[in-house]
DNA sequence: ATTCGTATTGTACAAGTGTACAGCAACGGA
DNA sequence: TCCGTTGCTGTACACTTGTACAATACGAAT
């Protein structure tokens, strides 16, 4: 053991700000490896390479740091997923398929996300501001997904009521989220590729003018 | 106080089988009130009227009671769901509206439901057990999908190949899903009508005989 | 070099966790 | 009526949990 360095710190006082997304970190890696039930206030810290005690520092409580973890997640996946969505340099239909592969190949589709995803999720119903952070994130990647498909539909030169398109990009959301969940949990039955085939037919068919019952 | 009956039982000794299914209703029950923290062996055992210690006696573990849950409310979804894909007087296309219909009312879409679903689907990537009662319901219901997706195009007089039919089937089974979860998610947004006519124009379009890319 | 604010630590604690186990009591068969 | 089986209970225990708080020590300002 070189004992050259008597004098070296103990810890590293950090920026609060980078602290605090450090643990937001941390807490989402418990939270992939073990699931919510696991990630402790213990654990975390470990993960952080903390005192489990800084928590409380930083966090009121640890219900403020899922909250913030929740955020950050849902926050990240949707830019992973619309990161193209506003290349005004490329047709909306190319935008669009962009889109679809990339909510539909890794890293979305790690494992790791749809558990974390869950672990929230499950949350969601009894808990107003988990609530508010879902409903949030879903409005916002609907909103995208309604410009993107107005935005193909102009192109086509065909016109929808704004509640058809509403209407198409609910349902555009739904096949979305189906894929990606379903493709997440069982990536050797259904590999990206097929769900990516899938999605461009399912949703060039919902996007397509018709639909007028 | 009536007191009678001074040989009134202290319990009630019952069959072991539906003693199991008490305490499995008991769990679910707990996971939709309090989630998948709050569902500790003694909150679920006060929830079924018995002893805490109980439960070891009919489950070896905590975990085994879980998986049993899970499969329980997989179980009943599916019934519920697909309750009428049986019916062979009706004709194939009205089975499918009426499972669509199924799938995106109550109780389904309950947020109970959601919570519960959610609460196990963490637990899927992490345990093997939870992995296969997943892939089995899944597979379940998207077998009965396609053979409803195959009625439906025979009786239409379309022919498809089982790799169509099947990614048909994937499609469809997306589309449900992700309605599914966000109808339950958000009751006030997504009502179960507007859901079920959003579900059967897509649905509809993804059967019809169009898709040879 | 010294001071000072505060990020960070370590210890402590009450409450709650799943599991273990010995003994009680219900209830069907004798 | 008694008896044996076993479903069921109650207590105990080792462990983990989130939170509280006083003491420490880092790093910048002086």
């Amino acid at each position: 053991m070189t004992k050259t360095d008597p004098q070296k710190p103990k810890f590293r006082r950090e920026n609060p700000e980078q602290r605090r997304e450090q643990l937001i970190e941390a807490t989402l890696r418990v939270i992939a490896r073990k699931g919510v039930m696991g990630a402790t206030v213990r654990e975390i810290s470990a993960e952080a390479g903390v005192a489990f005690s800084l928590i409380r520092h930083h966090f009121n409580t640890k219900e403020d740091l899922m909250y913030a973890a929740y955020a950050h997640h849902m926050q990240r996946m949707a830019q992973l997923s619309l990161a193209s969505a506003g290349d005004s340099d490329r047709s909306p239909i190319d935008r669009m398929r962009q889109c679809i592969h990339d909510t539909l190949s890794l890293p979305v589709t790690k494992s790791e996300s749809l558990q974390i995803w869950a672990g929230f999720i499950q949350m969601v119903p009894h808990d107003a501001r988990m609530k508010q952070i879902h409903i949030d994130t879903y409005l916002g990647f609907r909103a995208t997904l309604e410009t993107l498909i107005k935005d193909a539909l102009l192109a086509a030169d065909s016109h929808s009521t704004p509640d058809q398109i509403e209407a198409k990009a609910i349902a555009c959301n739904a096949v979305l989220d189906g894929l990606w969940l379903e493709g997440s949990m069982l990536p050797d039955m259904l590999p990206p590729a097929q769900l990516i085939e899938i999605a461009e037919t399912t949703i060039i068919g919902i996007i397509g003018p018709h639909s007028d019952t």
